[in-house]
DNA sequence: AGCACGCCGACT
DNA sequence: GTCGGCGTGCTC
């Protein structure tokens, strides 16, 4: 019914990060709608520019002579929902984002077209242009004689004229050129070439008479069609083994016909074999029970699975979407990047079939956006994917699935900043979705807000086919140095290695070495140095070489003989899975070994190739970072070595206990999925750590009761926020100045707002980033504990000072980089 | 972010 | 009158 629409033109500035008003004229009335693009006029020079509709409305508060008139539409249908429009609104508030950066997200990036000026001498020209006395101008003409129609980027390029829109304009006013939009659609739909048969095949003797008896070739196709109606042609060729010019022939004499057709760029190639239902465990059947209940209803309820490893979500998940598409609703499933393999889809595919599109980041564009399309269409039903996946447009979502909830890669470090899980939330509010979330190891933050009865929390205790949990043995390394072995593997993890080996069984080693720092650690005693004030262990920084706490900026010289022991023996840990597999071949020369982390798996298919060597027993031995600790399921492994349990464990993080504990639990699973019992052997300088022993007795939720305590002892997530403000420029000087001057400005209108705000225990810095120079850039940050309460008007100050820039600080000599709970703030 | 516009100085 | 350089301010 309106006749003004507001729209977030495409233009990447804080400047015009808002929505603009335009008219939409009276032919284009009834097909504007909500959500579509459409091509509008901005700025002075009237440039087109694409635009998203986010509103349509009758009343303004605008001078109606100003607003400006829709140019064009771009999109038959909308391509969003309004549910996702209202999502993306809500995100660029709950990130401090700019509508632009949330919508390329919300998006696929494959969709958005680009915009040509192509300029045009006009018929008249050649009369006119005598009368130029501009030598810019005349450089225009002559480029244009050569090139009519070049578009203006091109023109920018090639003449190097300063003010070339001036010289256009000019000459557009003289009736000489013309400037026309063009839209270029980045991704264009594959189409792919098919054969149809023309001819029965009892009529296919007169057909072979048809042809010349020399054209063997030709009479091959034909036999050869005679069990097909329709073939790619691309596939005839390769059967036959025939070429191009035998079939145009065929085509000629009119027995088949070449059609060209519309086809989805295919990912999953591969055949799969159908699988049926499972017979649910009891514990599986009430987890199934208790949320099938609240699809039927349509309750916009959120779950929380507990279940150890192997006690088979995957099966609940499957007949979950199994009842949610017979209701009519489609599901979005979420998996870390890191475990979409084609393991993990083929347990999906090889139940429904190919009602699945798959979205993840190795995807081209073109793939992409296929997938995307087929979403759309309602041509599938399922969506699995990492966290962009969230984001499918589906038009009746039924459920969002998160597994392995706890994973990291589900806060996304690119701007918008979103978490994954949040996000799911919302999106399931608005359109009535229930929300799933699992993993055998919570993150701690999602099994408080389980407890505190935000989630509905499901636990499921027991291994589905009843195996038992493997033993774990923990080997104090700090013992195995009094015992004269320096190696970086015990005696007790070496026979152990032997015997498995001995009895054909495989072996995986783990050690996670992540991050830029090393910590400093006593190899007699095991002490760590840790900050007095954050109960966070120190980092060793190279450049100053000073140990420094990164959440309070204390820092000191570090020691040279141990404090606690006064020994020497003062170790600046460093050790990387490279190490390790050099090591191992060392020991087990006879055995192929194999590492498998980010160096490795660089190449496209070099991950599923290294899994397929161990899975067909050409390695016996896998070495590698996280990426092996999740999802795998070997039943010849069962021995999993964790070489140094202490690498996550002191990484300067208040996370850093949950993760060690995760990871040695998730590791921990890869041991025993076959008849034989695993066993697990962590080594460790803290033996005595709480995550260490936990994961031992595969208690999680004694680790989580003793570390939610820490977390409430020291004030940190779940019961705070976390905002971590990055500046960076490579001006040192002016970055320290302007850090400091924002800082200022922060901390005044907080204490304004809230005067009983305690600035003391919740600001940290400015202070260099824990990191403080990349790639040539300086970097300093300031970290914000918030809680609930105080959290939107802390967001609404740092978008005023930060992004709206409100007190003229000349931030534009500087990039500022806001997280709102980061992952980690290294 | 672009882009126009205005102002200035230099060059024909 | 034309051209380049640079700072400022706006975009429905």
């Amino acid at each position: 019914m309106g006749i003004f629409a507001e729209i977030i033109v495409d233009n990447q500035s804080s400047n015009t990060d808002t929505l603009y008003t335009y008219k939409i004229p009276f032919d284009m009335k009834d097909r504007v709608k909500i959500g579509m693009r459409v091509m509008v006029p901005f700025g002075k020079g009237n440039k087109s520019l694409q635009g998203l509709i986010i509103n349509i409305t009758n009343s303004i508060n605008f001078d109606e002579k100003k607003l400006k008139n829709i140019s064009d539409i771009i999109d038959e249908d909308p391509i969003l929902s309004k549910e996702l429009i209202e999502l993306g609104i809500w995100m660029r508030r709950e990130y401090l984002a700019q509508y632009i950066e949330v919508f390329k997200t919300i998006m696929p990036t494959g969709i958005t077209q680009k915009v040509k000026q192509c300029i045009y001498l006009l018929d008249s020209a050649e009369e006119k242009m005598d009368d130029i006395q501009s030598n810019n101008q005349k450089k225009i003409l002559d480029y244009l004689k050569e090139n009519n129609g070049e578009s203006l980027e091109n023109l920018k390029k090639h003449l190097e004229i300063n003010h070339i829109h001036s010289s256009i304009k000019s000459l557009i006013n003289k009736g000489i050129i013309d400037i026309e939009t063009k839209i270029e659609q980045e991704v264009n739909k594959k189409s792919e070439k098919f054969v149809l048969k023309l001819f029965d095949n009892e009529n296919m003797s007169e057909a072979l008479k048809k042809i010349n008896s020399r054209a063997h070739k030709q009479k091959e196709i034909i036999i050869f069609l005679k069990d097909y109606s329709v073939i790619k042609l691309s596939e005839l060729i390769e059967m036959t083994n025939s070429n191009n010019s035998s079939i145009r022939a065929l085509e000629d004499k009119k027995m088949i016909k070449i059609v060209d057709q519309e086809v989805t760029r295919e990912i999953l190639n591969k055949e799969f074999n159908k699988t049926n239902n499972k017979i649910l465990t009891e514990e599986q059947r009430i987890c199934h029970e208790i949320i099938y209940d609240s699809i039927i209803k349509e309750f916009d309820d959120k779950f929380l699975i507990h279940g150890v490893t192997g006690s088979g979500k995957t099966e609940v998940y499957l007949q979950l979407i199994e009842k949610v598409l017979s209701e009519d609703k489609q599901a979005i499933v979420l998996i870390p990047e890191i475990s979409l393999t084609p393991q993990t889809v083929e347990r999906f595919v090889s139940r429904f079939g190919k009602k699945i599109a798959i979205l993840h980041s190795k995807l081209s564009l073109g793939e992409r956006y296929d997938q995307w399309r087929k979403i759309k269409e309602g041509k599938v039903d399922i969506a699995i994917g990492a966290r962009s996946a969230v984001f499918a447009p589906f038009s009746n979502l039924g459920i969002i699935i998160i597994d392995e909830e706890h994973e990291n890669s589900y806060k996304s470090s690119m701007n918008p900043k979103y978490d994954t899980i949040k996000v799911a939330e919302k999106r399931c509010e608005l359109e009535s979705s229930v929300l799933v979330l699992g993993s055998a190891t919570p993150s701690i933050n999602s099994y408080y807000l389980a407890k505190n009865g935000v989630y509905n929390l499901i636990e499921m205790n027991k291994r589905a086919n009843n195996q038992n949990m493997p033993d774990v043995k923990i080997i104090d390394m700090r013992y195995e140095l009094e015992k004269g072995n320096k190696s970086i593997i015990s005696e007790d993890l070496y026979s152990e290695i032997n015997s498995s080996l001995n009895n054909n069984n495989q072996v995986i080693l783990f050690l996670n070495r992540r991050g830029f720092s090393t910590f400093i650690s006593c190899r007699k005693c095991g002490y760590v140095e840790k900050c007095p004030h954050c109960d966070i262990s120190l980092t060793y920084h190279k450049n100053k070489g000073w140990l420094k706490c990164h959440y309070c900026g204390f820092a000191k010289k570090p020691p040279e003989i141990c404090p606690d022991c006064e020994s020497k023996y003062i170790k600046y840990f460093g050790i990387g899975t490279q190490r390790v597999e050099e090591i191992v071949k060392e020991n087990f020369e006879k055995n192929p070994v194999e590492r498998m982390d980010l160096d490795t798996t660089s190449k496209k298919n070099s991950h599923e190739e290294i899994l397929n060597r161990f899975r067909n027993k050409k390695v016996d031995i896998l070495v590698g970072t996280q990426m092996i600790s999740k999802g795998l399921d070997f039943p010849n492994v069962t021995l999993v070595g964790v070489v140094a349990a202490d690498l996550t464990l002191n990484l300067p993080d208040f996370r850093a206990s949950e993760r060690t504990f995760q990871l040695l639990t998730q590791v921990a699973g890869r041991a025993g999925r076959g008849e034989d019992k695993g066993s697990v052997i962590i080594q460790t300088y803290d033996p005595n750590h709480y995550s260490i022993l936990y994961a031992k007795q595969h208690d999680y939720k004694g680790f989580y009761e003793e570390e939610i305590q820490l977390r409430k002892a020291f004030n940190y997530p779940p019961f705070t926020n976390i905002i971590s403000i990055v500046f960076s420029s490579t001006n040192q000087k002016s970055l320290e100045n302007i850090t400091k001057r924002v800082s200022d400005v922060i901390i005044k209108n907080i204490e304004y707002k809230n005067s009983k705000f305690d600035i003391n225990n919740s600001i940290v810095g400015p202070n260099p980033a824990p990191i403080p120079k990349i790639k040539n850039k300086y970097r300093w940050q300031i970290l914000v504990k918030a809680n609930d309460k105080d959290l939107n008007m802390i967001k609404n100050i740092i978008y005023w000072v930060c992004i709206k820039n409100k007190y003229n600080i000349p931030i534009n000599q500087i990039t500022i980089s806001i997280d709102i709970n980061p992952n980690s703030v290294i």
